[in-house]
DNA sequence: AATGAAGTTAAACAGTTGTTTCAAACGGTG
DNA sequence: CACCGTTTGAAACAACTGTTTAACTTCATT
């Protein structure tokens, strides 16, 4: 009844304007993104989209597995959007570090405004739901996998691996409060400071200096209060 | 039975087991802490209080003001469960940085499960509603401050205000990460290490240290795999 | 032209939501 | 006791929710 296989699994179908599942599927996810799942409603995102209400049961089945499949749709588009950096042989370990944190960042925040395909993947993050584990296997791990290779590198394997993961997590942590906290943050910053330190590209430079200082890879930031 | 208090610190307050209002008001904390504004019901919040559906709104007038006045509840709650460490005069900044990130630590994670108060102000810090700038202002902005002072200390003022500002925020991202997707980082960390790892106590010793080699106020973590 | 599956629509359904109503119960004061 | 403001209780309200129904359009295939 309610479960006629819906598998749309068909050809190509990829997302044009005149394919509702994809317009569905797109409507969604800044939906979800700025309300959460509780608070949006299938007849605000089927507006948005252009649909009727019945279309969501017809192509999804229900709310919470549309929920499911935006959340993928989000990390799998983001993907594509901010892939990983790619090294050449022999990459100093050090630029790779500034790479990384950089593309981090520039995935997070963005360069503009932040994209709603990040903001819900922020929601799953912070309230996992059935949505999480598949996040963290295909999206987040691979991407926290590469840190850690560098910074093992960086370190010439001499920290455990456990040690590797938990500097990672410094580091990770550091971009996420701009992210997740960026408002309060905002708040607690003179909004001038804003503009001048808290850009993706100088925190990129200061968040790979302050890593590099703690690990011995550079001079401790003490003191150099320098131009910038 | 709801309002089982363990930390019943003292012999305060009005919000004895007889008084309707504060058993709104703790009910209301756990369910919003939970599931947030939308998904958190009166009816439910209601019947976890023992009290009849129309209480909130005679109390509180409607459900909005309901939930300004549970974030500020629980503020003013945390804020008398851990306050903040006090120093006599000539302490060493190192031992101060030691102790506030430890405090942190313990007031984001708590020493056993993160009580409900903290959950409920971090929906707050990730989506601000109106209750959010009094949050700041009255909890989050005072402690940093204490923050940066210890920082601006730590350095003999020779870094900018801004600065200072900056590094406290890495600070406080290391540990705001474990609060805000604990769930997340608990997927991408096996178990045990977690458990040796990734407490809190384990967790003020790295992060202090890892800042303060950061800072050149202690040697680099590089290599020091061993003891500690 | 007829068929039948796929897609789309407006309308209705059953349940839950926040909020209100109004009468009963309470607790002190004359 | 009667009086009166405050507090509680069960029921009802109107609006909105996710979901389903059944009629309707397309449109390629027979």
């Amino acid at each position: 009844m309610a479960s006629i296989s819906i598998q749309k699994a068909g050809p190509i179908e990829s997302e044009g304007q005149d394919d509702p599942r994809g317009r569905i599927l797109s409507a969604a996810g800044q939906e979800f993104a700025e309300k959460g799942f509780e608070a949006a409603t299938i007849r605000d995102i089927c507006t948005l989209a252009t649909v009727n209400v019945a279309a969501v049961n017809y192509y999804f089945g229900d709310k919470h597995r549309l929920y499911i499949e935006s959340v993928r749709h989000a990390h799998e588009e983001r993907s594509q959007q901010v892939p990983l950096p790619e090294w050449v042989d022999g990459t100093q370990p050090v630029k790779k570090l500034r790479d990384f944190v950089g593309n981090m960042l520039q995935r997070m925040l963005g360069f503009d405004h932040p994209p709603w395909q990040v903001r819900l993947m922020l929601r799953e993050i912070l309230h996992p739901t059935d949505a999480c584990r598949e996040l963290v296997e295909d999206y987040i791990r691979p991407h926290f996998t590469v840190l850690c290779s560098i910074l093992d590198e960086l370190t010439d394997g001499e920290m455990s691996p456990a040690e590797v993961r938990r500097i990672g997590l410094s580091v990770v942590g550091q971009c996420f409060l701009y992210r997740a906290a960026g408002d309060v943050v905002g708040m607690l910053i003179p909004l001038n400071e804003k503009k001048n330190l808290h850009n993706p590209l100088e925190l990129a430079d200061y968040i790979t200096s302050f890593c590099l200082a703690a690990l011995g890879k550079q001079a401790p930031l003490f003191g150099e209060v320098s131009q910038k």
